[in-house]
DNA sequence: GTTGAATCTGACACCGATGTGAGATTTTAC
DNA sequence: GTAAAATCTCACATCGGTGTCAGATTCAAC
């Protein structure tokens, strides 16, 4: 498939996919005159890029991380070392505390609205 | 209380401070030689600020609810407007799926770090 | 008064993800 | 073969929050 293809697919934009390429996130084979060829996989790859993005993983950690997360056809390609299981293991907690701060700020913003429907 | 207090008791640097003030999140009188003064209440302000911003609200949007957010010492200044409450509401909505989506992806870092454990 | 610390304004820099535009090349459809 | 659509690379722009530096002014303490 074509990047104008996995673009519609995702939702992505053309000039984001090759972003993520260019930060070793996503990969794609070239054809002989050097167009973007992806596999099908591709679609489910940007999918849990931008999800993994959207979280507030860097592009470097998001491309250290994925070829230790199991595949759409198995197991993971290799194992986290354990300076990325640190790294992902702060991430997680940085995580933990934004879904609190989501919540009281969610809190917030439910009271206000409360305070001018009432 | 000067800027330079208000920085150390909230923990947020001067320069964040005046970009508040800056963009009408923040008030401040000022002295004969135009130092910035705060008032006690500043301090709980500037956290709440710090939580908003955390949270993916805008500067604009954070000065406009926060005259209408329950003070320290009563109620609020002012009530949300039509238009406000729809905005909140959009905001609430984005910070549900925000906290979806870090869910997940706090899901998908667990089952990374424990493939690599076990 | 003098001096050192604090503050002032204003400007420029950065980061990360994305938009946008130019000019060249490739692919696709007829 | 030719025209149109898609893609290529490269570069510069944008946004929001913050850092940082420079030069001027004010405050606090002695």
């Amino acid at each position: 498939m074509k990047i104008g293809e996995l673009s519609r697919r995702t939702g992505v934009s053309v000039r984001s996919l090759r972003y993520y390429e260019q930060k070793s996130m996503l990969v794609s084979e070239r054809t002989a005159g050097g167009h973007r060829e992806y596999m099908e996989a591709a679609v489910d790859r940007v999918i849990l890029i931008q999800q993994l993005l959207a979280a507030g993983l860097s592009g470097n950690k998001i491309a250290s991380v994925l070829p230790c997360m199991r595949d759409h056809d198995g197991g993971p390609a290799e194992t986290a070392t354990p300076w990325l299981v640190e790294q992902l293991t702060a991430e997680r907690d940085r995580i933990n505390h934004s879904i609190d701060d989501l919540r009281r700020t969610r809190e917030i913003l439910d009271e206000v609205i409360a305070t001018a429907a009432g």
